[in-house]
DNA sequence: TTGTAACCGAGACGGTACGTCTCGTCTTGCA
DNA sequence: TGCAAGACGAGACGTACCGTCTCGGTTACAA
């Protein structure tokens, strides 16, 4: 996108996005979170800065809409039983982070934890995953599968906390069924 | 720690190192993670920049220091049982969090995302902060509370992973033995 | 000049330039030209200290700057005499700089032995400055006064060089006369 | 002087201060003198700070140190006539200065402009170096060479003025005949 | 048809913080 | 006591970004 670019009128111009975000991607790929600042964005996308601010006021906004653009497959199978349906969850997301968007990601969680309005963001992605879990559990319990006396929403977080624990601990190579296993089966006898 | 500190010779201050720790978390306490910068804790402390990154060369590794000091009693409870015990374990990290810790330790995650040296730290941390758990671990598998074929370093994960994500997203009131009972039951039936 | 300034678009406002100067005189004249840093110039023209770097890259072509601004007149005076003439000129160049300059071109001296760019400024200014002499000398010879075999620049150079001398030893309250004596006159007889 | 230096009991250790000339001569040599800072001819001289404070409180009385060890032969040839004495005198000196030592004498002057102690020195060894010229030109006048009603310490003022401004301007190569001609010669004629 | 409103790239602005450098002072432990 | 060593508080250095602004130009829509 190096061609120049020029408003559109008074609207916002759909160019000028994706030169943007394609700059935020390729900054980030090239130096990393920490390199990835408005200003490099905006000369990497020969955008104004006050473009830029116009519609990612902030960094993480920025990060967000990154990640948003980098969307997988969000088709969980369905394989009929629940340590399966987990195990493929778990194989999909892990699949796509290791893809590529992992570094993005992980800049997301870390910027949530300085900044209200990505934290914000991030909440509510993090809801939209976990109810999309919750589907899955709620077909097990559908097919009596589940055991009585746990909410589906917890367990769905233990799900998303071991993903997200890998992630930000480097080990996006984990494997997908055992991590299922640990997570749905008792841990005690009896 | 006011009055004014010298050199004791070509060795290392331990004033002065007080003085920043003090210094340090004072800062993160009334201005959050985003004030935390090095000029700001050398100007509190007052001490010389060139003082904090001779010892602190990043400032992950500043977060990590003042984390240490806060050392909770890592004496985890023995309950006889394992649900009991690894509630009690999280009761005890939530409790040691909410008492005014959790803060730090959210920044030190987010740091060890785009600084490597804090990357390191931060694992190593988290292998011992493991290595505790599987201990107790061991004493319900000497028990013969334990299921067989469940690698207790990968139960110790999903502890940890649960708390981190409560940590990481505003949760830090979470119930610690409905945590425990959703990690160690099994989700399954029959 | 202390109301609030801003950017007036993407190119040069000259009121920052107006308060830089306006503040490195100030400092220069108070301090002397070891207190003239940059750091407090900016201060005290409330500037960012990027925009003095963007204009005044190093401290000598600051302290040009400032020079060039306290422009002396330099129409000299036309007497008739070859000697009278001189006189003239080290009398309007001592008064200048008895008058506040001093300070200023000392400092600009002393920048240019370290510093290369300053040093080329200030050759250029130095050869303007002798080229003006050249002038009145030539006036002399014009007249018929002028000895036989004597480079006009380099009679100019000795002029120049006896103001040199002076201003860098503290000689500004010297007599122009006697100095245009020791310089113009044979130094033997016969 | 590579070789560990101790104390040679309550008194200045003379392989210490040649440790240190020679350390700052080549700092000098290597840098220029915006290199020459007291921290790296102490680490060059493998010297403690404490020492070279000192002996030499500030970096003015380290350079006339330096400058001083380079003592030249002044011994002024006496030719029998005072333009030929005083061309002399110009050819040793510059010559003197295109050996090495402009370098250190032209940092000296600068450092001279900020520093009063440097100034005051520098004063002492300009009015030692006048003298030697007062001789010269006493010499001339017992002669009965010099024409009347001039001061002999004004003309060498001229003589010191020109080789300054010379080696300020880095015109250390200029041809010391042609300087005394225009210094001792009539500019009028009649 | 003509404002005019909002967009665009550009980049200067006042600032803050960075990480490095040097300053001059100090305390130690060895010789 | 002198010395090498080097930590210390202090603060200037020059750089990088921050978020805001003004500019001059472009385009679409309303009057």
């Amino acid at each position: 996108m190096t061609e120049k670019r020029a408003s559109i009128g008074a609207r916002r111009n759909p160019d000028t996005e994706t030169a943007v975000l394609d700059a935020a991607a390729e900054v980030l790929a090239e130096k990393g979170i920490s390199g990835l600042s408005m200003e490099a964005v905006a000369k990497r996308a020969r955008a104004g800065k006050a473009t830029l601010y116009r519609w990612w006021p902030t960094r993480g906004a920025l990060l967000l809409a990154v990640y948003r653009r980098m969307k997988f497959d969000d088709h969980y199978p369905d394989t009929g039983a629940l340590e399966s349906d987990i195990a493929g969850v778990l194989a999909l997301v892990l699949d796509h982070w290791r893809g590529g968007t992992a570094q993005v990601f992980r800049s997301i969680i870390a910027a949530a934890q300085a900044e209200p309005d990505v934290n914000a963001a991030l909440t509510e992605f993090r809801l939209e995953r976990r109810d999309a879990l919750v589907r899955v559990i709620h077909r097990a319990e559908a097919r009596g599968e589940l055991a009585p006396g746990l909410a589906p929403e917890a367990l769905a977080d233990a799900v998303i906390a071991m993903l997200w624990l890998k992630l930000l601990s480097d080990q996006t190579d984990a494997d997908p069924a055992e991590l299922a296993r640990v997570l749905t089966h008792g841990w005690t006898q009896g």
